[in-house]
DNA sequence: AAAGATATTGCACTGCTGTGCAGATAGATG
DNA sequence: CATCTATCTGCACAGCAGTGCAATATCTTT
């Protein structure tokens, strides 16, 4: 009885919800087969000319749409593509977010954002999301997917990108950020202006890009004979940043040359720096970002960094997933360096 | 001939694609009806603790994951959510994005993005998205939806939502913000800072939103019998305030009291002021934005504000989107003053 | 031990669309 | 006019999962 009456509740809940205009109701209008209606909407189906007028119109004054679900059901591809994402509303991740919902649609995708909201526990419910909609592909931006599920998706026909992670497993493709090249150049940089005390500010985030940018300036500092300060006040953003600064100006021995893992770090830095220890940039100290976000190019800031080649991403996953094929299984993008004024030339 | 074969061309494209494990899969694997398989995942459905067991047992061996398309076509609710939203990098729409999506999954549904790229032509395709995925309700953030095809979605059982819009149609729901409101109160609390000579930095975009600001605050103005001076250089960014600055400060009647509808637009205005007229804020010049993104308090800025509610808002649509009835027609969401440092008290 | 109540189970049908196949129609050809 | 062919059309089945209904198994009660 307690069973048959819960049943009954979920079915009162899942409400009919006025049910949608079907080809067959179509076909029913243009007085033809629902063969010919579902002909008339699949490319290179053999319908006359005048079936195809009688059942436009008739989908036409119905209001009539496909069903994209049950097409997906035959074909074994929904046309959708996830999109595993935290922290979407910073501005690096919403760029990608935006360049890859356009160029996906562009190639007649259609994108599930799945927010994990930062929980590591929520990747696990995405991942599982993209195999319960049969996602095409799934596209891992942020977050450590757990590898036996990222092996389920594959082994169900699914493709999975992850983005700057490397992890040992067969199977997903790789798309990774030159960040080593991009931190040695930093450290390049830096020493070519003249700078002999180095500082990186990084955060307590441990993201494989945040720790790569990080331990490869240090290793760069390192082979040229110069130890690194290394700060992380908190999660990456500009709080951290400016309090980074804090931090690290308030002693005597004060860096001349700091590598901000991420923009938003950086322009935290450069506000603390100017603002509560009136401190001048590049003069005193010069300073480089990463990621080049649209607040780098303003007026207040004119911020040195590297830009991440964001739209040439979003359009490599977009062809890729295009080819029967899958591309190599890692591919490098590289990133470049954006001169402004934060850096002596 | 022809025909066929291109038949045979789009078949070889749309290719096999793996199957992806399905119920009777498992029900063979674990010896029992597809049904049993299928009352295992239904919620309230009638099983025995011993053949559950076998069930789960062999869809953990297989990774079976139940399809929801295929839940979605009985069920007539796909569980999918449509945002149709433009300029999602923008700090304001991708915190209302991030703000949405996290809201609607904890509630069980799924957040499909649709990126109309700033043409206003692919409104009208994402709307057809929209109906093709079967979507249980869409949500247009930007953009000017075609009518007629609102009304289909509303007449196939879709829940239309629209934000900050005021069309005359029965039908969706419209969720605006009180824009009037506070742009009223923005002339107020300037005028009580001791400005006369106002002024409204706007965009060319003509967004309801915009525009009505824009409105608000000239009307507001002008029962108290001031002149207000209007620029519009642009597109709606930093880059438009600060042009916006360089317009308005150049004459000799210069403003000492600005509203800048947008926050990015201040920021932009803000900067070129500091910069490049080297005048003081708020001793010179008065500067209120809207939206309160997180840029806003950053220590460079300090910018006094509009704080939008996005969180109640998702809150809402999520909350709503639970329910059988829809809400009511129309509901404003009050702004709040964010006191901080470019308004004299 | 027999009858009645209850919990499970499987069958078969439904929802929506795509497509192979066979039959039908129209057009071309000798 | 008869025959062949190219083009359409409709039937029927497939793809996946949920569920009413009837049959079966299990347990309770007298």
């Amino acid at each position: 009885m307690q069973s048959r009456y819960e049943v009954a509740v979920a079915k009162s809940k899942l409400k009919p919800r006025k049910a949608s205009v079907s080809a067959s109701r179509v076909a029913e209008v243009a007085g033809v087969s629902r063969s010919a209606v579902s002909r008339t909407f699949t490319d290179g189906a053999s319908v006359s000319p005048e079936t195809r007028a009688k059942v436009l119109a008739a989908a036409e004054k119905l209001g009539y749409h496909v069903n994209h679900l049950a097409r997906g059901l035959i074909h074994h591809r929904s046309g959708i593509v996830c999109l595993i994402v935290a922290e979407m509303q910073t501005p690096f991740q919403a760029s990608f977010v935006e360049a890859a919902t356009r160029r996906l649609q562009d190639k007649g995708k259609v994108v599930m954002v799945l927010n994990t909201a930062g929980q590591p526990a929520n990747v696990e419910a995405a991942l599982r999301q993209t195999l319960n909609y049969r996602a095409e592909a799934t596209v891992v931006v942020s977050g450590a997917p757990p590898l036996s599920l990222v092996e389920t998706c594959i082994e169900n026909g699914q493709r999975v990108i992850l983005i700057n992670r490397d992890d040992a497993i067969e199977g997903p493709q790789f798309l990774m950020i030159e960040n080593e090249a991009a931190a040695t150049e930093a450290c390049f940089m830096l020493r070519r202006a003249g700078c002999t005390r180095l500082a990186v500010v990084s955060s307590t985030a441990g993201t494989p890009s945040i720790v790569a940018r990080e331990t490869a300036f240090v290793a760069a500092a390192k082979s040229a004979g110069i130890e690194v300060a290394v700060s992380r006040a908190g999660p990456t953003g500009y709080a951290s940043g400016a309090e980074s600064a804090r931090q690290l100006l308030a002693g005597s021995n004060r860096p001349d040359g700091v590598f901000c893992v991420t923009d938003l770090l950086a322009l935290g830095f450069l506000d603390a720096t100017r603002i509560e220890f009136r401190l001048r940039i590049p003069e005193d100290i010069c300073v480089i970002g990463f990621d080049d976000i649209s607040a780098a190019s303003w007026l207040g800031y004119d911020l040195t960094t590297f830009r991440q080649p964001i739209a040439e991403i979003a359009d490599y996953i977009a062809e890729m997933l295009d080819e029967d094929e899958g591309g190599p299984a890692k591919v490098r993008f590289p990133v470049h360096v954006v001169w402004r004024k934060t850096v002596r030339p």
